[in-house]
DNA sequence: CTGAAAGCGCTTACAG
DNA sequence: CTGAAAGCGCTTACAG
């Protein structure tokens, strides 16, 4: 079917143009007789041009099957239909869930989403947020509250809508989302001495890089503390939060501790491994050690004993941040600067 | 410190600018002393600019901050260091692993992935394709081998480097990279005949969209009737694959089909999620039901008796894909064209 | 090794 | 409601 030799059509003007072959919106103004800048009005504010015209230049677009050019487009209006995304981690079932609620709305309103992962590590997001903001995306969607002053100098410098989620607190640069996870810490803080529990210990992994699951025991500890109980341990690994580590955990806790009641770990993962590694090893879960972990994954409940969490609203929180990014995008008031998404616990079998 | 009200610096042209505030590659140029091409270049071909100018133009790019408008260099250059990943979802780990190797591959050569999420909807993929494409991207890596032809048409008219990936195949545009579903659930097939299974079933979800799932039912199943055993049953179910699914699943077969000793799920989800199941309900796996998935998480090998399953090397296939496209948009010559990675299967406690 | 000119494909800002 | 001109910030293609 491609028998037509003349790539520009019949009778092209005569500019030697540097690269063929991609159909331009010249093409399709030539094509429907009007000028490229009702083509360009006809696809980008179709209010603003008679049906006529609509009509004759949606026909001209899908028969020539027109791909507008977004970078001719960004350039010319000084903003890209992106919104980069950037968080720490790309293997935390977390984050990808905060991922998907902003993707979702971001992408029915017209917007890529460009994916950044820094590792945990501060200057890769320097440099990754250099890059990003290359694109003039339309805003800025970033995990944290926690960020090199370069970073945050080149943000401010840029001046565009960003949202910082994940914790609770207050915004460096324009909005945020998130939840405060000292108050999840001392909630379960709570729930485990509700349950009588008194010689109560935490577990975490990287917690050094993992700051917020740091402030989850802060605000455990503190929570004890207020009540006259004192932390029994805390364990720290070097090893990213997986399954088998959580299990790895439990025998060493179980062994170093022998008179603890009930363990907080830092995350779902981590707790997850431990309560299929007391099933292995005939540890009974409340009985022998309560098990409590943070997150809410859907796992969770399929275990058994059922496990104790907090559930954090994960999509929800992702979709809010894309919501209050757009309505800022779009010159709306934005009436609150912060949002507390908050934390659910859930108390079930194995505490 | 914002006490600078002269955008421009001294002695600007007296052109007036639509928009003003970024730092553009004229203004490191009249720092630098040199004509903006020759930024161009020791930005981006240093090799090619004297050590002297490089060094004078390197300080005034990072005295002002430059940060190069990534639209102006993908319009004038025709390509962007951009590449579409296309999946079909993201709420499965599987996807996720082989983004994650992609991206790695990609990000250290300097290029940017979008991610695109068709939601197994053949129209939407079309749709974000055609998006995707607006972006001029380097190269295309997209999940699977049957596309509408709308797709395969763009695809084609845009002859770009493309990989297919998740099943080995004929690539319809470029190459391919993959493996075999069908003989992946004729080695389960095998497996399950050689532990002295008989009466053996197959359990799946949404396996009319999630094809490769119906693949790895066809190789398994005509597998079975070459060694004279008869498929015992098909339960299919239209909802995603989730653990609470698997374990539904499980009390089904066991009211439905008493008779049976074996079932093959179509991934671990499922099969994690059965194992879960028989755990509660006091089935003994393989006792009373030997129990096998396919995908090779992790969680299986923790979890009570551990999975028998079939290991896809997800993240080697990503990375793959990513190595495959960067060679054919370096023009280096791709040996294969299609690549198959295998699989490998892990007999384990669960049959 | 360095540069002046032209062009990439859109949109803004002005007119009518 | 429609359009001619200028410009966005880079790189290509050609000179020297």
């Amino acid at each position: 079917m491609e028998e037509d030799n003349n790539p520009r059509g019949a009778g092209g003007s005569p500019t030697r143009r540097r690269r063929s072959g991609r159909i331009t919106i010249t093409d399709v103004a030539e094509r429907a007789n009007v000028a490229r800048i009702t083509v360009s009005r006809a696809l980008n504010d179709p209010g603003t041009v008679s049906a006529d015209l609509r009509k004759r230049i949606d026909a001209a677009v899908s028969e020539l099957g027109y791909v507008p050019n977004r970078h001719a487009g960004s350039l010319a209006s000084a903003v890209s239909p992106v919104v980069p995304i950037v968080v720490p981690s790309l293997s935390n079932a977390v984050f990808l869930e905060v991922i998907r609620g902003a993707q979702t709305v971001l992408e029915t309103a017209g917007y890529e989403s460009l994916l950044g992962n820094t590792d945990y590590d501060v200057s890769r997001e320097q440099r990754l947020m250099q890059t990003l903001l290359g694109w003039s995306p339309a805003g800025v969607i970033i995990a944290g509250l926690r960020h090199s002053e370069g970073t945050l100098a080149m943000l401010r410098r840029w001046n565009g809508p960003c949202v910082e989620m994940m914790e609770f607190g207050t915004p460096n640069i324009d909005m945020n989302v998130g939840l405060s996870h000292e108050a999840a810490g001392a909630a379960m803080a709570q729930h485990l001495i509700s349950r009588g529990y008194r010689r109560i210990g935490f577990v975490g992994a990287r917690i050094d890089w993992d700051y917020r699951a740091a402030q989850r025991l802060a605000g455990f500890s503190q929570s004890l503390d207020q009540a006259g109980i004192e932390l029994d341990f805390v364990e720290r690994f070097d090893a990213p939060s997986t399954v088998g580590l959580g299990g790895r955990a439990l025998r060493r806790i179980v062994e170093r501790y022998p008179q603890a009641e009930a363990t907080f770990f830092a995350n779902d993962d981590l707790a997850i491994g431990a309560i299929l590694e007391a099933q292995r090893s005939g540890i009974r879960v409340p009985d022998d050690m309560a098990i409590a972990g943070f997150n809410g994954l859907n796992l969770g409940n399929h275990i058994t004993p059922r496990l104790t969490t907090i559930v954090s609203p994960r999509l929800r929180m992702g979709r809010r941040a894309a919501e209050m990014l757009l309505a800022r995008i779009r010159g709306e008031s934005v009436p609150q600067c912060s949002k507390d998404v908050g934390f659910r616990l859930v108390a079930q079998d194995s505490t």
